[in-house]
DNA sequence: GTTGAGCGTT
């Protein structure tokens, strides 16, 4: 499972928009936008999953540093931050 | 009708 973290998205990029971008560098298992709860507006972030680990590096070295939007985003690695992991914590 | 560092929701 290969997860990446978008920073420095547009405030009108959507996850359609992130998807359309990334899907061409391989197979997104999923493309969001994090948006308000509450206005539901773009924070400005999203995260990336490939089906394949190789895609999401090579896609984060390729867009990572471009310009999506008229904004120049940054790909990174993204963590677990969700959930506490499978199996209880050690 | 706004804003700008960061790791989200079923």
């Amino acid at each position: 499972m290969s997860k990446l973290f978008v920073r420095s998205l547009s405030w009108e990029t959507n996850d359609d928009s992130l998807k359309s971008k990334f899907s061409e560098f391989g197979v997104l298992e999923e493309a969001v936008v994090v948006k308000d709860r509450e206005t539901g507006r773009s924070r400005g972030f999203g995260f990336v999953k490939y089906t394949n680990d190789n895609d999401a590096k090579m896609a984060m070295d390729k867009m990572d540093g471009t310009e999506l939007d008229g904004r120049t985003i940054s790909v990174v690695i993204a963590e677990d931050r969700r959930g506490g992991g499978g199996g209880g914590g050690g």
